[in-house]
RNA sequence: CGGGGCGUGGCUCAGCCCGGCUAGAGCGCUUGGUUUGGGACCAAGACGUCACAGGUUCAAAUCCUGUCGCCCCGACCA
């Protein structure tokens, strides 16, 4: 799209629907297309990549939800407002899960006894529901969304220690891996109940939440004041919420009988923590940190292409498409423009799209065989052969490795 | 849920205050032609229940009432 739609305030929602990366539904209700879900598929290849990496077991729970399991922690009365609720044609009654400590509980209940299973992490990359009062910004808050829950079990608050820690290592890598410029704080634990909580946010215009920046010491605080540091005045900057990791000890296991038994024989609660990345949410907080007037600028991590490939003139298309099958064998995923547009449409459109290059093929490769190189976010431009463009994007992928 | 704004081809908008002939523009789309390195040009075309319902009137996109939808601020936010 050229124009923005007018419906779209924040930038990132702006971007998202002129690159074609979403539909809108309804309020608060978007489809991915192609090119957001591939971008999406790169987001959740991350994600497991360092969930595994860290020990977590990947699930995937039932987004139905019996209604009683949520009666035996009281959920079902803390949530009602959130909750989508009905009931089926056999009167069961059914909610549609806002999340999955009551499941996986249940799940962890039936199947763990021993001490000897435990400790035990795991998650699932999972579409959530909630009725929201007030959905906004495209993909920030809405009432279907898709989000990774961890959950650990432990028979020691010390293994709960290590294992928070594990999960809060591999959040700070993921973070890292797709591109956003987060921080850390203690936070609330709020309706979930526990003890220790972090957060991870990303400093955003559109953010919901508030902190308190220091510009000479270059810190986040979450109380309004001056500095604990130097004492300068403090800047208010909005945030938005990627993650948040809780030490929930044993209200969910104590509440629905989770027990096992310990080397003495003797029944106790597992001992939780939860884990939780909104994972369609970290498209607009990239999006809002990673794009300039043209466009998106991809992070490498979560760009579905290498690079976005312009054809000046249809005469050269044959030839173009021969180069990107080399460059594809070579391990590169290429977006090939093929349209028959004007050169400025396809060089604006490959500017919003935001591959991190833009490979010409035109007037020089013509003349000298040479092509193109523009990186997206620089906008530095090389000129090279084919055989250089190779070398160029294995350098590339070594320098980034 | 409280406050504010908006709803007219796919997108952005004009027209509405002050009712009147066949509802317009730009972009996009289709066809033909000329173009091709940073959102080209010419020509011909297609696409509209003016959000919906009711009312006022000889006559409603325009006035009145109600409903629905979307956006923003607030409240809320596992």
């Amino acid at each position: 799209m050229r124009e923005v739609p007018k419906d779209a305030e924040a930038k990132s929602h702006a971007l998202a629907l002129r690159a074609g990366l979403l539909f809108m539904a309804s309020a608060g209700i978007y489809s991915y297309l192609p090119l957001g879900f591939a971008v999406l598929k790169k987001i959740e290849e991350i994600i497991r990549k360092h969930m595994n990496k860290a020990g977590a077991c990947e699930l995937f729970m039932s987004a139905l939800q019996p209604i009683d399991i949520w009666q035996k922690t009281g959920r079902d009365k803390i949530l009602e407002e959130v909750m989508i609720r009905f009931r089926d044609r056999r009167g069961r009654e059914l909610c549609l899960g806002p999340t999955h400590e009551e499941m996986i509980t249940e799940i962890v209940k039936k199947n763990v006894f021993s001490y000897r299973q435990l400790p035990l992490i795991l998650y699932q990359i999972q579409t959530k529901f909630r009725d929201e009062p007030r959905p906004r910004f495209g993909l920030l808050r809405t009432c279907e969304f898709i989000m990774k829950d961890a959950y650990s079990f432990d028979a020691t608050q010390e293994g709960l220690n290590v294992n928070y820690q594990k999960m809060l290592g591999a959040y700070q890598d993921i973070f890292k891996e797709c591109g956003l410029n987060f921080i850390m704080t203690e936070a609330d634990s709020g309706a979930m109940g526990g003890s220790l909580s972090h957060e991870f946010l990303v400093p955003a215009e559109i953010g919901e939440d508030m902190l308190y920046f220091c510009t000479k010491c270059n810190a986040y605080y979450k109380k309004e004041g001056k500095c604990p540091k130097c004492g300068t005045a403090l800047l208010t900057k909005s945030m938005i919420e990627i993650g948040h990791i809780f030490q929930l000890g044993v209200k969910y296991s104590l509440a629905q009988g989770a027990l096992f038994l310990d080397q003495e024989g003797k029944r106790q609660p597992a001992i939780m923590g939860c884990y939780g990345i909104g994972v369609s949410r970290l498209l607009p907080a990239i999006i809002e940190t990673n794009s300039d007037d043209k466009g998106i600028i991809w992070p490498r991590g979560v760009s579905p292409f290498d690079a976005t490939m312009v054809v000046v003139g249809d005469a050269l298309l044959q030839e173009a498409l021969a180069l990107a099958h080399t460059l594809e064998k070579s391990g590169l995923t290429i977006l090939v423009d093929e349209r028959i547009e004007s050169a400025g449409v396809k060089f604006n459109d490959a500017l919003l799209l935001g591959s991190p290059y833009t490979i010409v093929i035109g007037k020089n490769y013509t003349a000298s065989g040479k092509i193109e190189v523009e990186a997206r976010k620089t906008r530095e431009k090389v000129t090279l052969s084919p055989e250089e463009l190779i070398n160029f994007f294995n350098n590339e992928r070594e320098r980034n490795a």
